[in-house]
DNA sequence: CGTGTGATTGAGATGGGTCAACCTCAGTGG
DNA sequence: CCACTGAGGTTGACCCATCTCAATCACACG
């Protein structure tokens, strides 16, 4: 399996069989002869350009929606043009699960960069479920990464410094493109500042001289969106660590 | 285990095809006949008392777990002990789904009021989806209806003012127990404000400043845990209003 | 009637918001 | 080739909301 990044239209049609993300999205532990039924509903889309919406607010929800290849923003706008970046996702992550609820999107979704998305639709995925033994827990299991992914990301507003949000941000950033198989040290942000102010809570200025101290520091290196992380486990002890520094010292084992 | 249950065994026996959840639980649009399959794998457990523990960070998952009567606070342990509560959870919600993605609890769920919860095991309940038409659907639905919790959970810890933060998790408890049936103008708050500050983001002086001010404006009165909201259209307002005031007129159509 | 936990209130310190200037760079057109 | 332009990003100075530290209060319970 070679790893080229081409717009190979033949190999996208070879869909979930030959698909690399395998493992992360639905088919993964699925046999061969069941897949082919699952290729038999699965939509797929060619790519979006940069700035393209998937969906948009109020929207019904038809189709189960995850990045084959790029970046997407979810953004929900609260009230007064007020916009709140939902999440950020990464090939193999599902989008715009919120809607499962009403129907009705509660976000948009916008490709960060050129983009291919691959749907199910929503009314096809009962009945395959039915006829593939393992998908529905399949896919339970790729719904909970999601709802993982945004318990990260409240624990990320819920850190009270900016420079431990944005920690936390690019080390979670570097694990999904370590999952991904990509470089976990050198990538380039799909996002602009703006974007991780919105995402965090924080206002531009104060990312931007959060990156600066970082960069000062020695933990990274940015230059606009080119990131390089030069130390990674210092990252992550900012990331997961000093929260509490000093008020518990003798709170180790079992109390 | 012994079922040796205690209280009122036959009204739980009545269990999804009279539970006053229908609607927003599992069993909702679903007909009588399949009810009764849906029931017999449905495991009711007898009431957890305040503060005890429904699974730990960790558990392997083996069940949906959803209130049936109390209400719950899932709580993430950040390193050092640090915690940050991740939800809280009233009848016929669910919780701890983010195990779904790797299959441990990421939480605890902690019972804040004495509470009874329904548990779906999960390897039946595969099966019992595909035996049931429309269920999975409904599934989706109610982990939908959790997720954009979450998202509103989201929002507040966007909120750069406390006031706004407080004010928009009393009006969204407002809106949930309405939804529950019950009075969305006053009711009893299940969690401390210790609780209420790890979920907002805040710490626990400024929560208290925030309802002593909000009291002041004659918007709620409260004591202790006692919350009557004396002007629901303000708090709204509040909530949902001021964040960005005048910065963005001219946005709509396409840039 | 003490005791302890949870909640409130006060006074001072500080991190990040706000406002504003400036920088960087790619695209454009003279 | 270079000056112009505009969007995205950085930096600086100031201010205020929240955090921190600490005292006091409220109330349930033994």
């Amino acid at each position: 399996m070679t790893q080229s990044v081409v717009f190979d239209l033949a190999k996208l049609r070879r869909s979930c069989t030959q698909c690399s993300l395998q493992t992360l999205c639905l088919p993964a532990g699925i046999d061969q002869h069941d897949l082919a039924q699952l290729d038999a509903i699965v939509h797929r889309r060619r790519p979006l350009a940069r700035g393209q919406r998937l969906f948009r607010i109020g929207a019904p929800m038809e189709a189960l929606h995850v990045v084959h290849d790029g970046a997407f923003k979810t953004v929900a706008l609260s009230d007064e043009g007020g916009e709140q970046i939902v999440g950020f996702h990464l090939a193999g992550e599902l989008m715009g699960l919120d809607a499962l609820g009403e129907g009705q999107h509660r976000c948009e979704a916008e490709a960060l960069v050129p983009s291919i998305v691959c749907e199910v639709p929503l009314d096809a995925l009962d009945e395959v479920c039915r006829a593939v033994p393992g998908l529905q827990t399949q896919l339970l299991r790729v719904i909970g990464r999601s709802i993982g992914r945004d318990q990260d990301h409240l624990a990320m507003l819920a850190r009270r410094q900016s420079q431990e949000r944005i920690a936390m941000f690019l080390h979670g950033l570097s694990e999904r493109y370590r999952q991904l198989g990509r470089s976990p040290i050198e990538f380039n942000l799909p996002m602009s500042r703006e974007d991780i102010a919105r995402y965090l809570g924080l206002v531009i200025e104060t990312v931007s001289r959060s990156f600066t101290r970082l960069q000062d520091d020695g933990l990274i290196k940015v230059r606009g969106r080119q990131l390089r992380i030069l130390d990674l486990p210092a990252l992550e002890t900012l990331a997961h660590g000093p929260s509490d520094p000093a008020p518990t010292p003798v709170r180790s084992g079992v109390a």
